[in-house]
RNA sequence: GGCACUGUAGCUCAACUGGAUAGAGCAUCGCACUACGGAUGCGAAGGUUUGGGGUUCGACUCCCUACAGUGUCACCA
């Protein structure tokens, strides 16, 4: 935005001004506290004065009240000032913020940055197990990732959204073990079951095998903790995984074969949720790049091996423990595997400025031991490293659960969202009339929006309790509602247009006078630029949804008690419809940002 | 037990990083509307920001302390 737009630069240079004609000083940045003038009070924009009372030695009403009067004769911009205790409110002009709102309707992408024109990111988050399906975590996880990304390509970053598939170890052999014995050759195809959850049923049938062969050893006299090292159905596991590493083409073939049943249930769940990926880097290639790095550090000295041969660094300088980064026999661990694949992703991408970690608040204590060990190791982007730690979600108590466990599966949460969204609309009498395959569309995007929304809404690093109902209501902070009202700006803007209204600018020169509701419309668009910004400095997507809400609730308390089309002369008509048109093509921006979609009825 | 995060209206969340009288939505109550115990609109009530100290012009925000909740402290991932 132009200078003379922007009131920060405006204002700022301004009172510096101010501050040297009266009192003779120069002020430093951090003694300019601008901010937005508070609803109940008049003006636009507030001056906080009391920094600058040493200066003038003086009370700040008196302060205020001689800054207001040299800005008011300094700058065309400002209409008037107030002073109420210490804070100097400044109400900007009309021909401002109609010069301001002409520039805005001109911007197709208003507030977004250009693209590619910042360094690249890369922002990793999904990054499933891949013996058991996708579940409520992973939808936080998944959507927190995918809108950060977004909304750094917004800003104009180069943007890279990978995932790191574990699909090694011996969590995978669990299930590869159970199918073999019990499977029968049973596939995706034969079962009619996603091949992910066909994966997990499996490991589910080892879990069971594995106590049910415990219970049996624990009766035959042999200590509970000892048993479940000596199963007979767990040793075939670990000789399993041998034979994984070992690259025996019968394993591998089972291997690759189960994995990519799961891929392709994966697949499904990825396009349900609207999520996507640049680039993909799979555990079993690179924790080879990891047992390379830790060999190198051993050569440095920045580990040790320990008698029995594990290696293992030293944190305890660093008020951390000892780590082990080897096993005595001289397999990777996750966190091996993780040192490599953090190099591996700075050597693949030479122009990468940044790596973002989409990772639940459980791994705070891994990812501060990772980011130690990587500077150990001298590698500096350590401190390009951030780890976007989010918290857990929890359900109301009963509802929801499945049967056996605590797990809420991600693909039947989506679709309960889709069965609740057609459940309300049809209570509520909307979409009646449109053809099935219409109304099934509308209700899937009806129902992600709400999950979507929700999950959004609330600081990422919070727990946080998921309401399905709450979240689908139309009415309300939701992803829904906010839905409702893009949809009824669209209406009124397609009726403008019937009536022969034209979206066309020279509000200056037409010489109408801003309304209250106009006005507030205006300058909540305003701050659209600055909250884009904030998010992706934050990496926090709660501030695009709030700002979302609050903009589509705007100019919604105006079509409520007004007919926006009616009672005003043609001048008005164009703004209050260009107001209208702005305001959704925001709201639309903003909204994609968090992954949701816009229906164009409802 | 050590470390980290969290604690705001009955519930789910805000509060522009130290600013004005702590704001929204559900739920509740009142009014309007009316085929309706529904949907909608308007309005009201709801708070010692977990307790206690401190820092300053000014604290939900920063510091100390107590309490409560969650996570984590593996040759698991």
């Amino acid at each position: 935005m132009e200078n003379s737009l922007n009131t920060h630069i405006l204002l700022g240079n301004a009172i510096r001004s101010a501050v040297k004609s009266l009192y003779g000083e120069d002020l430093t940045e951090s003694q300019i506290q601008l901010q937005k003038t508070r609803k109940e009070f008049e003006g636009d924009i507030t001056v906080v004065v009391f920094p600058l009372v040493k200066i003038s030695k003086k009370g700040p009403e008196q302060t205020g009240e001689a800054i207001g009067v040299y800005l008011k004769e300094h700058v065309s911009e400002i209409s008037g000032f107030n002073v109420v205790k210490g804070f100097l409110n400044i109400s900007l002009s009309e021909n401002f913020w109609l010069r301001f709102f002409e520039y805005a309707i001109t911007e197709q992408n208003f507030g977004i940055g250009t693209a590619n024109s910042k360094p690249r990111v890369m922002v990793e988050y999904s990054s499933p197990n891949t013996n058991k399906p996708l579940h409520l975590g992973h939808l936080r996880n998944n959507f927190l990732g995918y809108s950060v990304a977004e909304i750094l390509k917004a800003v104009g970053h180069k943007v890279s959204k990978v995932q790191i598939i574990n699909d090694r170890g011996i969590h995978i052999c669990k299930s590869m073990v159970a199918w073999q014995k019990f499977g029968n050759g049973e596939t995706p195809e034969s079962s009619s079951m996603k091949g992910d959850k066909l994966v997990g049923k499996y490991y589910v049938e080892f879990d069971k095998e594995q106590k049910r062969q415990i219970a049996v050893l624990i009766q035959q006299g042999i200590a509970e903790d000892k048993a479940a090292a000596q199963t007979e159905i767990m040793s075939e596991a670990q000789d399993m995984l041998r034979e994984w590493e070992a690259k025996d083409p019968e394993v591998i073939a089972l291997w690759k074969k189960m994995n990519g049943w799961v891929y392709d249930g994966f697949a499904v769940t990825y396009k349900t949720m609207g999520v996507d990926f640049d680039k993909l880097y799979y555990e079993s290639e690179t924790y080879i790049n990891g047992k390379d790095e830790v060999e190198n550090g051993l050569k440095s000295g920045v580990f040790f091996k320990k008698d029995d041969g594990s290696v293992w660094i030293d944190l305890t300088g660093e008020g951390l423990d000892e780590k082990a980064v080897l096993r005595k026999d001289g397999t990777a661990m996750y966190i091996t595997q993780d040192i490599g694949t953090a190099i591996l992703r700075f050597k693949d991408f030479p122009d990468l400025e940044y790596q973002i970690y989409t990772v639940g608040n459980e791994q705070e204590y891994h990812f501060k031991v990772l980011l130690k060990i990587l500077k150990k190791l001298g590698f500096d982007q350590a401190d390009k490293c951030y780890h976007l730690s989010y918290g857990m979600v929890e359900l109301p108590e009963g509802k929801m659960k499945s049967r056996e466990g605590t797990v809420v599966d991600a693909d039947d949460l989506m679709e309960e969202m889709a069965t609740v969204a057609e459940e309300v609309a049809k209570e509520q009498g909307k979409l009646e009339g449109l053809p099935e395959e219409e109304k099934k569309h509308l209700y899937h995007i009806i129902g992600m929006s709400a999950l979507k929304y929700f999950l959004l809404r609330v600081d990422p690093k919070k727990n946080m309790m998921f309401d399905p109902k709450e979240s689908i209501d139309f009415n309300g902070n939701t992803g829904p509602s906010v839905q409702y009202t893009y949809v009824r700006t669209v209406a009124i803007a397609r009726k403008a247009e019937e009536g022969g209204i034209k979206l066309n600018s020279g509000f200056v020169e037409s010489g109408v006078h801003l309304n209250k509701w106009e006005a507030d419309v205006i300058r909540k668009i305003y701050e659209w630029p600055e909250v884009l910004a904030e998010a992706a400095r934050t990496y926090n997507p709660a501030d695009i949804a709030h700002y979302c809400y609050d903009l589509a609730r705007t100019y919604n308390s105006f079509y409520h008690d007004n007919n926006i089309l009616r009672e005003a002369d043609v001048a008005s008509l164009n703004l209050r419809f260009a107001l209208t048109v702005k305001s959704f093509e925001v709201i639309k921006t903003g909204l994609k940002l968090l992954g949701i979609e816009m229906p164009e009825r409802l």
